[in-house]
DNA sequence: GCGACGATGGGCT
DNA sequence: GCCCATCGTCGCA
């Protein structure tokens, strides 16, 4: 059983827990049933200066768990029907997180396609897209993900696997967000 | 293969 | 009333 990784892997700054992400491994399991994927692509929102992030605006009941300790799940609805999962990171009291962007699905296939009902290409290689596959929502929101009884949580997964590189760049869909948020190069992602 | 756009609802001004 | 940390579909090449 491989070891999940613990609150303080999330205590530091946030673009480093980012990019040491990548080759980690996400697991929710429920009722014995591990889904599972090696995580791909990440990227860091950081503090109420980063007017790319939701706590820009200052605690409201929705950032509220921004602000909580590190290795709490932050999920939030978006577009009318998305569901995105963060992880806090630093300390408590400081607003900061991880957004999971993207897997390579692992374990539980059969349930992901079926949940999501299209090619395996693009079963997991997007923030919504790995949330419907893996049954993230609303009721994960505030979850600590370093809990020892955690249904979602993550694990040392291989690594770096043979052949992949990390390929830095800015944050995607930030819309009207001014520079130089616009262009931190704070999204991360495992290239061939 | 790629660009445009509609869906759809909570959060904030 | 406007803005989304998006996705799937459609039209056209």
């Amino acid at each position: 059983m491989a070891r999940r990784l613990t609150r303080d892997f999330f205590a530091r700054a946030t673009v480093d827990v980012a990019r040491d992400l990548l080759g980690q491994r996400l697991v929710h399991a429920v009722d014995g049933q591990r889904l599972s994927g090696i995580i791909s692509e990440v990227e860091a929102y950081v503090g109420e200066a980063d007017l790319a992030c939701h706590a820009k605006a200052g605690k409201t009941a929705r950032t509220a768990v921004m602000y909580g300790p590190p290795g709490l799940a932050y999920v939030y609805f978006t577009y009318g029907m998305h569901w995105m999962l963060n992880v806090i990171t630093e300390r408590e009291g400081f607003p900061a997180a991880v957004l999971l962007r993207g897997v390579w699905p692992e374990e539980g296939m059969a349930v992901m396609r079926a949940r999501r009902g299209r090619p395996d290409r693009i079963l997991t290689d997007g923030p919504a897209k790995l949330t419907q596959a893996l049954g993230v929502d609303k009721a994960h929101n505030g979850l600590d993900m370093c809990a020892a009884g955690a249904q979602l949580y993550f694990e040392e997964g291989p690594g770096l696997p043979e052949g992949t590189t990390v390929v830095a760049g800015p944050r995607v869909g930030l819309g009207k967000t001014p520079e130089p948020w616009l262009s931190m190069p704070w999204n991360f992602r495992l290239a061939r």
